[in-house]
DNA sequence: GCATTCTGCTAACTGGAGCAAGCAGAATGG
DNA sequence: CCATTCTGCTTGCTCCAGTTAGCAGAATGC
């Protein structure tokens, strides 16, 4: 247990590669591709058997449209001091709000669309 | 120029350290005892030779007391667009690239309607 | 003079990140 | 029923990050 490194970081590191994957619809080689990395080595990286470099992780943000410091932070390498913490994010609500493009209408779409998101997951 | 790959990054980052290293007033042990790396490593990454990980960036910016973002930025891991994010004008697209909750699908879709309507075809 | 203890560096090795090739099983459809 | 094409995984390898051991020179003191 305190002797296995990746179990500790890897897992969920690898576990939130899959469910970001999962959730844009593509396979193993579709996203290995696109962050041009070889398909085995992203499988293992989501089993939690292998540690991706930082190089890879910012591939794979990138692959992902994630931003690169989410996975910094799953990986251990960076500290959450920035991460949207606890709660969840007041800051897209927010950043919606007091956007001057934005029409009176298009704010609320963009907030109703936000709001079915993340209602519909609601786990902290 | 030089034959050498590491020079584009290396050297930059080599540098950097090398300076911060002799204004705390570090002997290459001093510092490699306090990162908990081995000073021949430290020297060589100095020098330009070898391209540390994330994770002995991370021990180096400790031991030097700087922050680990500014070494990842100058090893190239991070883009340097780390902005205060002071709260004058949030950024909607970062705001949404950043919230954990969102699936990457979810955050594609938020970000492409919130692009059609701002019609900004510069890229930040 | 010569030990000691600094400084940084070179040499030689090990472990693991990351790769290409290839495998078994689930869907397609001919 | 078999051929094709997906899916993810295992095997076996290469290469380099990072190590320990040891070297040459500079500065102390005896």
């Amino acid at each position: 247990m305190s002797k296995n490194p990746l179990n500790d970081l890897g897992e969920s590191l690898g576990e939130y590669l899959r469910d970001q994957r999962r959730s844009a619809r593509l396979s193993l080689r579709q996203l290995s591709e696109l962050a041009g990395v070889s398909n085995p080595y992203l499988s293992q990286i989501e089993r939690g058997l292998k540690r991706p470099s930082a190089e890879i992780l910012q591939q794979l943000a990138k692959g992902l449209e994630v931003s690169a410091e989410s996975l910094y932070v799953r990986a251990g390498i960076l500290d959450a001091e920035h991460a949207p913490s606890t709660d969840g994010a007041p800051d897209v609500r927010r950043a919606i709000a007091e956007d001057p493009r934005l029409t009176a209408r298009q704010r609320k779409t963009l907030l109703d669309i936000y709001e079915s998101y993340v209602e519909d997951d609601a786990r902290p």
